[in-house]
DNA sequence: GACGATATGTACCCATCGGTACACATTACA
DNA sequence: TGTAATGTGTACCGATGGGTACATATCGTC
């Protein structure tokens, strides 16, 4: 054990706040007396534990690819099911996600990347956006090859572009869930995305 | 001619600099310095003129809508061409103004839209996106449903269906685009989303 | 040319912004 | 039981936020 009073806080469960405010808000919407108000801490608390307010909305977006990011791509793997379906499995779950009455709404990355550009935000957040945009591109491009490899993907288009219009679809059905989209539209809305999949 | 001193200004040239400001840095990210730099007029003028940050606002999206949202519309229209070819026409206007070099880049009216739920915004502005969408989608729901009368389309997909697929498009490139995806990527998108759309 | 009407520019208002100094509380360890 | 180390709470900092009062400048009209 350090020396020293300890924090009154646990960090993860605050840093889960802080994420829900970013996603509600936005970085430039949202301001250190939101961020202490929902994580129920003060403002030397907050600086220090997490740096500044860039600090923690960068830490933000890394929580958020790990809890709510992450955990999609499991469907694009099992391996039983033809990849149409797989697909489609995929694209459900982030609906559900976007969705979802009990977080902010939307996608917190799609969002960040709409405020890409936005003159107020700082250079290092808007390189971690990118970042996290580019790993997802790079991983179904991964994906996508090894699925032509297969045989599970006629190659007529390139990994590459499958990504892409993966992502494209992704934030897609981000911005009609911001927009108030529920869960049923977004769902009949993969259903006609996903005929470009041969279906075994 | 009216009594008084005559403005200096042209209000619809100061209005597409207000325009740009709020497209590439959203409602929460513009300050009224960077409206009154970017406009080159001051405060006063620009109250008297417009009212206050929220109604230039709504201001700028009616702009916005008029000058670069309606003339996609024609594409959907040329009676000559299958409809595959006019969405294609349709979401490749799009796409070209999404990644003009000459504009911020991106869609307004999708920014607008993941400002949503920013609780720093007007209820009014907020309103005034909603009401964007819904008219773009009962529009789009208009022509899918002529064009399924005119047995141009198979109507296993509802044109409500249809309209929200369109759309969710949208979303979708202009996000991509805000990312830094070039034309030619966003090109490559649109030739598998419209694939779902017979070819006569 | 005097007058009412409108626009402009300066200078200011208070609230909030992100960020921090500092006194105080709490801890591990000697 | 000191003491060094760390966290917390209050109270504050200068800068900037949206918005406006007011004096001045420019107009059409009589």
């Amino acid at each position: 054990m350090k020396a020293g009073r300890h924090r009154s806080f646990d960090k993860e469960i605050v840093l889960d706040k802080a994420m829900e405010v970013f996603w509600c808000n936005g970085y430039a919407g949202t301001s250190l007396a939101d961020l202490t108000n929902a994580m129920g801490i003060n403002k030397p608390s907050l600086y220090s534990a997490f740096g500044n307010k860039e600090e923690l909305y960068k830490s933000a977006l890394e929580r958020y690819v790990e809890k709510h990011g992450i955990i999609h791509a499991k469907y694009l793997l099992s391996e039983d099911k033809p990849l149409r379906d797989r697909v489609q499995c995929y694209l459900t779950s982030i609906a559900k996600m976007v969705t979802d009455v009990n977080l902010p709404g939307g996608c917190f990355v799609c969002k960040s990347t709409s405020e890409i550009g936005v003159t107020s935000i700082p250079e290092d957040a808007l390189q971690a956006v990118l970042k996290i945009n580019a790993v997802t591109k790079s991983s179904l491009t991964d994906f996508f090859n090894k699925e032509i490899s297969s045989k599970n993907l006629a190659s007529e288009h390139s990994a590459e572009v499958m990504a892409n219009y993966i992502i494209s679809l992704q934030f897609g059905l981000a911005v009609m869930a911001t927009n108030g989209a529920p869960f049923s539209d977004l769902s009949d809305i993969i259903k006609l995305s996903i005929q470009q999949f041969s279906s075994e």
